[in-house]
DNA sequence: GAGTGGTCTAGACCACCTA
DNA sequence: AGGTGGTCTAGACCACTCC
């Protein structure tokens, strides 16, 4: 059984071509929200890559790239020989560079913070070596809690370099850290994870509303700019019962 | 203060053009391996893409596509107007489309697996719903215990579609069960990962060797083929003072 | 043999950054 | 103003899959 290669057309009216919009990535944008509403039901097959070339207008390398986006994204798979076809997977978005913060809201919740503690403290050896100092040099640790739609939810250290030393409390009532970063001119580029799992020690336990020495999830992040210093260390916790980390990972 | 830009050339004689290996990979590929070797250390700035196209004798595309790949995985900052930088984090092996077996080969560690069990049983309503089956269906469900150098570490739980009902204890014993898959010419494409943590429950503690009630590790993973078909769930947990997850995020 | 995606070429114009 | 990466064109040949 086939199915017949279906494009349409009308869903790629209007390219705008004299705008700062790429135009691999107005294609790649339609098309992924008309896969994810359901337009182009799991196992349609698209038009062959010269066709849509040919029907948008555009040359092949760029409608090319349009449908790389997605198939890097696990919309879209290629076959060579055969076609392009939607993938039937449901899929999740992937784990971005983007703060709790700034995850919660697209995700609809209500996100707020309390500052539990914003401290400058000379750096023990371990913060040293990940941000990049000399052991004892000054550095702010500051820490969290998170809640979503008033549930406690996430307990949030964050150590900043020096150049970071005057951020207030203030600030972080009200905007996530990367959000204040950015009103800085500072960009994470790279990032580097490790997702774990240890029990709840300390004052977690009553902070997060779990008994001592339940189980909680952990993320450590060091994250980068641009030119590769470090931008912050971050030492996170989680309530298992209330946030997961998900991906969706494509084979290359 | 600027750097000079380099571009090793002596790194890129004897390209082979006629092989199956594209030219774009053979750059990324001696290019990665000159990065993360310190040949090229943190901050070098590459010569801009045109004149190393000229130098290679390759085109500007064939040339951005190998550096592209590196950007990709962290390796390099582009930024228009300045150029292209090696990157100074140290980055970690992205979290793969392996399966733990191989991930501890690869890193130099010896794994073994004991079979817990291997039963077929008919699916409930929430495994049904992972392997897109209808309830009641017979799918098979294997329960194995993988230890690294002799340490307990993980239980994998994992269910397959009738299709794969046939794999036995025996094969399970030797290989890893994405290795068994492939044999059959089975190859995944993509999967959903959800990454938690809960406490020990059941004989899980005495399997591990921790106390009842610890915190584990747990990974949640759907897996499917190139045409969307779903090949595996699993439901695995982990010691978590001897496995994690690792990740490096690379802004869009 | 016909059709598909995978790779590659040799240019072009533009936006952005440094100076 | 000059140099960089970002995008785009209009072709070409090849490898693979299906009939």
């Amino acid at each position: 059984m086939t199915t017949t290669p279906v494009w349409p057309d009308e869903l790629f009216a209007n390219l705008d071509r004299t705008g700062p919009v790429p135009l691999y990535f107005q294609i790649s944008t339609r098309l992924e929200r008309a896969i994810r509403e359901g337009d182009l039901p799991a196992g349609t097959r698209l038009a062959n890559e010269i066709s849509i070339a040919e029907r948008l207008g555009l040359s092949r390398p760029t409608v090319r790239r349009a449908i790389q986006e997605l198939v890097d994204k696990g919309l879209l798979v290629r076959r060579r020989g055969i076609g392009t076809q939607v993938v039937q997977a449901r899929v999740s978005r992937p784990v971005e560079l983007t703060s709790l913060h700034e995850d919660l809201s697209r995700t609809g919740h209500h996100p707020t913070t309390r500052v539990l503690s914003v401290e400058r403290i000379p750096a023990d050896e371990a913060i040293a070596e990940q941000l990049s100092v000399e052991p004892g040099t000054e550095v702010a640790r500051i820490r969290r809690l998170r809640s979503a739609d008033g549930t406690p939810m996430s307990i949030l250290v964050n150590f900043l370099p020096p150049q970071f030393l005057d951020i207030t409390e203030e600030d972080l009532e009200h905007y996530g850290l990367y959000e204040l970063l950015r009103g800085r001119g500072v960009t994470i580029k790279i990032a580097n994870q490790t997702i774990g799992a240890r029990r709840a020690h300390g004052d977690e336990g009553d902070l997060l509303d779990v008994p001592k020495g339940s189980p909680l999830l952990t993320m450590d992040r060091v994250a980068f700019d641009q030119s590769g210093r470090v931008i912050e260390a971050g030492h996170h916790c989680y309530r298992p019962d209330l946030y997961s980390f998900e991906t969706t990972l494509v084979a290359r």
